[in-house]
DNA sequence: GTCTATAATTAGATAGAC
DNA sequence: GTCTATCTAATTATAGAC
């Protein structure tokens, strides 16, 4: 997924498949650690390969952050584009409902994308621009005027969309995202696809204007 | 607030404006560069002191941290008594409403908090265990039950407690904790007042099923 | 391409003067 | 208490054999 395997190949076979190795251990050990945190010879270890040979695949340590960002990124972009093909004439509301239970599957089996996007969330610095730049303004941009159309018309609570966007981000990753410490409070798994399902009915019906099944009205 | 002047003194006066000095550099740069991100020198340099000063007032870099997660959870729970405090015998719905207020104002004024708990989120490790232990399950234990007791009176939608926990943990502070994206994407700081109240407002909404305005939108 | 060996830097913690 | 100087270990990156 996140090799090319159109581009030309100026190196051996066997190279694409250790670069593969070493960008999935990137991700999740910069995800756990932070960039500062997580060290090239751990990223090493847990891919099976010696630590310099992360200097020839990549020519930094940052570099290595920024094509791991990277292949997430494609996913989560693949995922939405598929959806979005498959329901060309559904009406917004419809779709948007639909996407939003995709973005929170998404994060739960991914929560590397809500942990890395905090991580670099600090004063400032160079990974956050090059973040938001590349990766996150598109996916804003487009959210954000969707749910201007929908507060418009009334199908979700007129709330500024910016606002509304930090909400989704929020309610919808944190319970995966802490889901170490979901574990040892409320003594289950929040990515199991039980949960999954729960939280997303939950995150949809309270965005949505919709009060939970069974629920007596208030006095 | 950290240091406890009613301890017997067995140091010198000016030893508690140096530690409250370095517990205030500390919170910053944990909570930016996580616990193996920041470095003792740097905490020190913010504080003003030397690196090894640090080494003298803790006994090391673990429970510096201790220390300054324990005064940023005393914080807390003194700004939810004191608002407890003041509403004995007013109905639980308009309670909890303050509340949930109170700390959607704590959590602008004070992201560290959220980003902390974010950072120990990682697979496993005694900081964790120590942090939901000491600081997190009694917090816990009293929202969900709660919220519980707000469902079943129909106040809030019927989602189970936990999960309507972690909305709020989330929808609450994300926007503050991504604050820098934030300013970059949308163009206004959501840590000033207005932004707060705009935001306070969006989720308590959405929380107790009103449909109602979020505000003007923020410059 | 992948390795071992190592260079250059930086980390947390300690020793000891004052 | 606070400092300067320094120890030991761990970090990223490079050199060079195969």
């Amino acid at each position: 997924m996140a090799s090319s395997p159109s581009a030309a190949r100026r190196t051996r076979p066997s190279a694409d498949a250790t670069r593969d190795r070493i960008l999935a251990a990137a991700l999740d050990l910069f995800a756990d650690r932070s960039f500062e945190g997580a060290t090239t010879r751990e990223i090493a270890h847990r891919a099976g390969v010696s630590q310099p040979s992360l200097n020839y695949h990549f020519r930094s340590k940052d570099e290595l952050w920024r094509a791991a960002v990277d292949g997430l990124f494609a996913e989560l972009g693949a995922t939405l584009r598929a959806r979005l093909d498959g329901l060309r004439g559904v009406d917004e509301v419809t779709t948007a409902e639909l996407v939003i239970r995709d973005f929170i599957t998404f994060s739960a089996a991914h929560p590397q994308l809500h942990r890395i996007i905090t991580q670099e969330c600090k004063g400032e610095g160079e990974r956050i621009d090059w973040l938001v730049d590349t990766h996150v303004r598109p996916l804003y941009d487009v959210t954000t005027s969707l749910f201007s159309r929908l507060a418009a018309q009334g199908a979700v609570p007129d709330i500024p969309a910016p606002f509304l966007y930090y909400i989704l981000t929020g309610a919808g990753p944190t319970i995966f995202v802490l889901a170490p410490e979901c574990r040892r409070l409320a003594g289950f798994d929040p990515r199991r696809p039980e949960s999954v399902a729960t939280h997303a009915d939950a995150v949809v019906d309270l965005l949505f204007g919709r009060r939970g099944a069974g629920g007596p009205p208030a006095p």
